[in-house]
RNA sequence: GCCUCAGUAGCUCAGUUGGUUAGAGCGGCGGACUGUUAAUCCGUAGGUCAAAGGUUCGAGCCCUUUCUGAGGCGCCA
């Protein structure tokens, strides 16, 4: 059995004087004596000094630049500056050497991109480390707020069989021979034979489903795996991503507005509390970054301040006509600086947005009631005959962050509404029994997890922000 | 999908108006070094200049096409 202790354990209240077993990968290799060693238990390294004299040759030899090592020895106060306390090396093993000749990595600062092509080893970088130590962190705080408030979680599908949902391109999901695959009567592909006896595809959304949950549990959320096939080439979007649901009965967009601000607030609360090591070392991260670019283009606060100033102020909410509004009376609008024209019923375009949390409010702004023909068919429409209970949330630096809605629970306003956007009811007569027997006002919302994950660790590249992302033309690993 | 920019050593980049044998730092390899903090010092190897075609006496540099990447936009979470 193998016994070792934690790096982050170890320094929380330094043993000194105790014999202690560390295991980890060595971050640096100085003088041939001072090995620096990080196990992923969080950002900090400790430091291992090794007598040359103690140890044979071939071990010394295998020290080097992430190799696997093994150190037990007396944890004592640092002689050095730059660490409160090390280790005293006694015994130390080997578990992995590193062919340095044929190594991808060096210690020194790498591209994104770089690293994105050697993502077997970019977890072992303070940065990527420091990112996915966050992203478990926002998923578990995800958990954690829904379960401390009563809600369920609900395993919607990932292979869908609805073709019906409108939000997109959407992945097949075959067993059919794609060289060869049968044929009905009129050349079509007959999916009656493929494996669901049906055409069948990867979701793009558990929103339908998630409604099932809430009309029976009340409080439902789901948080798994996303799918959408849009040739989408850009630092926001992803092929496959994990999107987080929450549907509620009785509730209505201010319900549903309330809790969308509550929820992203706490999530980044928590990081703030849990991973504040992390977050300190991402912050300064982006500082060095931006130490040679023009003050226009820095943030105008750092990382942590700018998730302070998140969760310390009220998000700033306004219709979609407001927003219009303040848009047209825009010194940008004036001068014609905006790319495309603002006119009511168009959607607001990532400029627009951009100008509206980043110039005008400067903070986190919810857009709602928008024009009916801009969204989706199954959000609920509004007295003005116009537009529908939607709202968005949107954040600087990547806009729209979640898109929610009340839905239409009145039964044959829903219908009429699929008739004119070409929804066919046939295929989601599931969907409108939800209304026909025992419906109530409800609304939900969707947040992209990867997106909140961008915004809290400041990432610039969603891509940076997944383990292994799949995106138009990358598929690796 | 559209627009812009880029592709030179393992990595990050320089390469003049087109002109001999293609440059640096880092990393690698060999050596020195018992208090280092991106350790330092000495030595050394390493390139089909993304690919194909073209212009030219001569192309890393100019032209065409293709591929790849980044940033922006659209679609959205």
């Amino acid at each position: 059995m193998i016994e070792r202790q934690e790096i982050k354990t170890l320094l929380q209240d330094p043993p000194v004087n105790t014999r202690v077993t560390i295991m980890g990968w060595v971050r640096a290799w100085r003088g041939n004596r001072f090995m620096v060693i990080n196990d992923g238990s969080g950002p900090e390294t400790l430091q291992v000094v090794v007598d040359g004299e103690r140890f044979d040759e071939e071990t010394i030899r295998a020290i080097g630049f992430h190799a696997c090592v093994g150190v037990t020895g007396t944890l004592a106060e640092s002689q050095g500056a730059g660490q409160a306390v090390e280790v005293i090396a006694e015994e130390i093993t080997i578990f992995g050497e590193n062919d340095l000749s044929r190594y991808p990595l060096q210690p020194k600062k790498q591209s994104m991109e770089f690293l994105r092509d050697n993502a077997q080893f970019r977890m072992r970088t303070n940065t990527f480390s420091s990112v996915f130590r966050v992203r478990h962190g926002v998923a578990y705080a995800v958990n954690k707020y829904f379960h401390d408030r009563g809600y369920y979680y609900l395993h919607t599908p990932i292979i869908t069989g609805n073709d019906a949902e409108g939000a997109g391109e959407m992945f097949r999901v075959s067993v059919l021979d794609p060289t060869n695959p049968p044929r009905t009567a009129d050349g079509k592909i007959d999916y009656n034979q493929d494996f669901f006896g049906k055409a069948t595809n990867l979701t793009v959304s558990g929103q339908l489903q998630a409604e099932i949950g809430a009309m029976a549990l009340g409080k439902v959320y789901t948080f798994g795996p996303t799918f959408r096939a849009e040739n989408s080439n850009t630092s926001r979007h992803l092929a496959e991503f994990w999107m987080i649901e929450p549907e509620i009965a009785f509730a209505d967009i201010e319900n549903d507005m309330d809790l969308a601000e509550d929820f992203v607030k706490y999530l980044i609360n928590y990081c703030l509390e849990h991973y504040a090591a992390d977050l300190q070392f991402l912050d300064e991260r982006i500082q060095e970054l931006e130490k040679n670019m023009k003050a226009t283009d820095r943030r105008p606060m750092g990382l942590i301040d700018t998730l302070r100033f998140v969760v310390e102020n009220d998000f700033a909410r306004i219709t979609y006509t407001e927003a219009l509004d303040i848009l047209l009376q825009s010194k940008t609008y004036k001068k014609g600086k905006f790319e495309f024209d603002l006119s009511w019923g168009t959607d607001l375009q990532a400029e627009h947005e951009r100008y509206l949390v980043e110039k005008h409010f400067q903070r986190p702004v919810i857009v709602r009631d928008y024009p009916k023909d801009i969204k989706a068919f199954y959000m609920r429409q509004n007295d003005d005959g116009k537009t529908v209970a939607a709202m968005d949330v949107l954040f600087p630096y990547i806009g729209e962050v979640i898109g929610g809605s009340q839905r239409e629970e009145r039964e044959d306003r829903l219908r009429q509404r699929m008739a004119e956007m070409n929804v066919h009811a046939d295929e989601l007569e599931w969907y409108l029994q939800l209304r026909t027997f025992g419906g109530c006002p409800h609304a939900g919302f969707g947040l992209g997890f990867e997106r909140i994950v961008q915004f809290i660790t400041g990432m610039g590249n969603i891509r940076d922000v997944i383990p292994f992302p799949r995106a138009p033309r990358l598929a690796q690993f």
